[in-house]
DNA sequence: ATGTTC
């Protein structure tokens, strides 16, 4: 398909209805990005275009600079679809790890505190939260009972059993509980995945990292999200795992065995939906909120294991003080209010991005707007950015979620054959633990575009603004 | 992303 766009201002690109196009696209990207895209990753502007086709559909469909191509809908697209208007309800839209996302602690450590520990507390970290493929924890004792309620109430429930605080949950985005999660609509076959599985970390791009506040941009958001320079910080990046990952694949298949009856005509076989008021479309709903709500229990039970770490590595609770200062998701489907109607708002590797004064923020954060994290790579830098009334305007209150990226797993094993990386990061100062060399060499940090660029973007087209640059000291992978 | 080809 030939994608024809044309440029708004210098970060933004529109792509005019067509064909089978229901609506316009939007993309910011920089001329680099452009570039990348146009010689390299075409097809997620295709994927974009598609998006456009589906029913119900809220002008425009948009992607973030970090698109790339995924499964159906590109990675770094947000569509809205209205109910009242035939909308529909895609899996492909959310993705396969639901409710995946980031949390950011900050701790009362400054970069010196931690430096003659930074080792020690890495081989902490890597024993108290596991990490890998199919990783499992023994000693979480869940039953099939207990992780109905973990589906319904989130991070809640984490906190409930003791393992965290009450005001973690005031600074999770929703709460940390999804609302309309129907635990009937998870599959046996999910529950059996997700029992052994709450609390770990998994594979490919997530991770848990130790930083440091490197730069302050906004010392008034800053001060408000309590970060100052030097300050050590933990970010966690992980979904729903096992379980998240069956309840989509669950859905997809039901889904195109009903395309027919609803008359919605594909495209691409990997955008199967199903209108959001319909059987299939509410149970989805239902079994995705569950997921995503095992998400959200995951980091917080992760966030009790990192607490015990560092007490672990010598620092006392009252010393290490680590505290939330925000959890955000970046592949869900969120019923929102945008221009006075009531969409249901698709991020699939993109963040909410909410503004001043707008709903769901903590009191601390209303008058500023939300926290929005963005992880770059293990070997750079993460940014912390705020949501803007540009997002509220442009984007459904929506930004980037993280760099991008620019070489292949396969290309990137490749490229890095016969380097050690875990020893030339730990000569550029950070500690990496790791379960898998393949692991390590897919998530080189020359495989991710430098996350810089994609702020660079955001900022420049009013749909988020920098913060703070956080600096890694010790990452744990997969 | 994923018991990395139920």
């Amino acid at each position: 398909m030939d994608v024809s766009f044309v440029q708004e201002d210098r970060y933004t690109f529109r792509i005019p209805r067509k064909g089978k196009m229901r609506v316009g696209a939007v993309f910011f990207a920089s001329k680099r990005i452009l570039a990348h895209l146009e010689s390299e990753d075409y097809a997620s502007l295709v994927q974009l275009m598609n998006v456009a086709t589906l029913p119900g559909v809220v002008e425009p469909a948009l992607a973030m600079p970090d698109i790339h191509w995924g499964y159906g809908f590109p990675i770094g697209g947000v569509a809205a679809f209205d109910p009242e208007a035939g909308g529909v309800v895609s899996p492909g839209g959310v993705g396969f790890d639901i409710n995946c996302g980031v949390r950011l602690l900050a701790s009362g450590l400054e970069r010196r505190d931690l430096e003659p520990r930074k080792a020690w507390l890495a081989d902490r970290l890597y024993e108290r939260v596991p990490a890998g493929v199919g990783s499992k924890r023994r000693d979480v004792k869940l039953n099939r009972r207990s992780l109905a309620r973990v589906l319904e109430e989130g991070a809640g429930w984490v906190v409930r059993q003791g393992w965290g605080e009450p005001d973690d949950l005031e600074f999770i985005e929703s709460g940390g509980r999804l609302e309309g999660a129907d635990p009937g609509r998870v599959s046996e076959r999910a529950y059996e995945r997700g029992l052994p599985q709450l609390g770990t970390l998994g594979s490919g791009n997530h991770f848990l990292e130790v930083q440091y506040v490197e730069q302050v941009y906004d010392p008034e958001a800053a001060a408000a999200f309590g970060l100052h320079q030097d300050q050590v910080t933990v970010l966690i990046h992980t979904g729903s795992r096992g379980l998240g990952h069956q309840v989509c694949q669950d859905h997809v298949q039901k889904f195109l065995q009903v395309a027919p009856k609803y008359g919605i005509e594909l495209v691409d076989r990997q955008l199967a939906a199903a209108p959001i008021e319909s059987p299939e479309g509410r149970a989805y709903l239902g079994a995705m909120a569950a997921a995503a709500n095992y998400a959200f229990a995951n980091r917080q039970l992760i966030t009790h294991y990192v607490r015990e770490a560092f007490e672990a590595a010598g620092f006392a609770p009252r010393e290490h003080a680590l505290r939330v200062v925000y959890d955000l998701a970046h592949n869900n489907a969120k019923f929102e209010s945008h221009a006075g109607r009531r969409v249901l708002v698709h991020r699939k590797g993109a963040t909410r991005a909410f503004g001043p004064g707008a709903p769901d923020l903590p009191p601390a954060y209303a008058s500023v707007g939300q926290p929005v994290l963005v992880p770059g790579d293990m070997g750079r830098y993460s940014y912390v950015l705020v949501g803007t009334e540009g997002a509220m305007e442009k984007s459904f209150g929506s930004s980037c979620h993280g760099a991008g990226r620019v070489l292949s797993r396969t290309r990137s094993k490749k490229q890095v054959k016969g380097r050690d990386l875990v020893r030339e990061l730990a000569a550029a100062g950070i500690e990496l633990r790791a379960t898998s060399r393949r692991t390590v060499a897919e998530e080189a940090p020359e495989a991710y575009k430098d996350v810089a660029e994609v702020v660079k973007v955001v900022e420049g087209a009013g749909i988020g603004r920098r913060v703070a640059r956080l600096r890694p000291l010790v990452a744990v992978k997969g």
